[in-house]
DNA sequence: CTATCCACCTGGCGGC
DNA sequence: TGCCGCCAGGTGGATA
């Protein structure tokens, strides 16, 4: 489901929910999502308020009380809604149910369970074996046009695979990958250093396709939703994503999809070279 | 080291 | 209607 957008999408939905609220009873529901839960999670979270909820990469980071961080990540199908009371029943796949004192509840559902919660100290947080390898922020300074053609000439493989790479930049996933070499007008197959002289020019497509997805509340196919239980608007405004077989929106060259490492690529042929 | 492949899961969809 | 194969927004470990 989640590439930046989305992921940043629901943040600002649970910011707005959950802020300066207190953690009251965590329930598991099962043990594992792809990895184990911690052992003491439930116990480490109850009775702590949350003071910040912020995002690195596709991770969402909870602060919660003076210490603790807690760690989620949405995979491919997990989704958080805010349930006013506990419902009488669970949906299939709710797997973690955290009760907060105002009466209020967080439900975390993932069907395919590729999403993840674990627990991190707040002073070594960015230490963290599934934070530290990160590659910047796409919309921060230090994702230069600078930094980007040093690590474009390093690399051989094709330059879709490298944008999506988290320690090159993070945050860029299958879809948001072909939407931004559309825009700059880059064929995915290329090599990266082939095509390190555009630098400046993939800077700004990756700036703005996730830019403008934010500002749309992020993409819904399938079962993206957000904590509101809204659906997002971007998948209106792809260019190539999902489109094989129609007509490109500059040139009306039929839109082209393969397969790259296993994941579905879509580009024109004519407007990207 | 780098680059590619595949497994991890479930559900939804199209085709027969 | 029912079954089957294929596909899906991510990640990391295995393999060459």
């Amino acid at each position: 489901m989640p590439e930046l957008p989305e992921v940043e999408t629901v943040r600002c939905g649970l910011e707005q929910n959950l802020k300066n609220t207190t953690i009251k009873k965590v329930t598991l529901r099962r043990k594992n999502l792809r990895i184990p839960f911690p052992e003491h999670f439930a116990q480490t979270l109850e009775g702590q308020p949350i003071t910040a909820i912020t995002r690195r990469a596709k991770y969402l980071l909870f602060y919660v009380g003076k210490n603790d961080v807690l760690i989620a990540h949405l995979g491919m199908s997990g989704r958080f809604s805010v349930e006013n009371k506990r419902p009488a029943a669970f949906l299939p796949h709710d797997h973690v149910v955290i009760e907060l004192t105002d009466g209020r509840v967080l439900i975390y559902n993932d069907a395919r369970r590729f999403g993840l919660m674990t627990l991190a100290q707040r002073n070594t947080l960015h230490e963290h074996p599934l934070l530290s390898e990160l590659g910047p922020e796409p919309l921060e300074k230090d994702f230069s046009a600078q930094y980007l053609k040093k690590e474009l000439l390093k690399r051989n493989s094709p330059i879709k695979s490298t944008i999506m790479d988290q320690q090159l930049v993070v945050g860029v996933g299958n879809i948001y990958a072909s939407e931004a070499l559309f825009l700059v007008g880059i064929n995915p197959q290329k090599s990266a250093k082939s095509v390190a002289d555009r630098n400046n020019d993939l800077v700004k497509a990756i700036r703005k396709v996730l830019g403008d997805a934010i500002a749309s509340g992020g993409s819904s196919l399938r079962d993206f939703v957000q904590v509101s239980g809204e659906t997002g608007y971007f998948q209106h405004h792809f260019n190539v994503y999902g489109r094989a077989g129609k007509p490109c929106f500059k040139c009306h060259t039929p839109i082209r999809s393969t397969r790259m490492s296993g994941r579905s690529t879509f580009f024109c042929p004519q407007c990207q070279s």
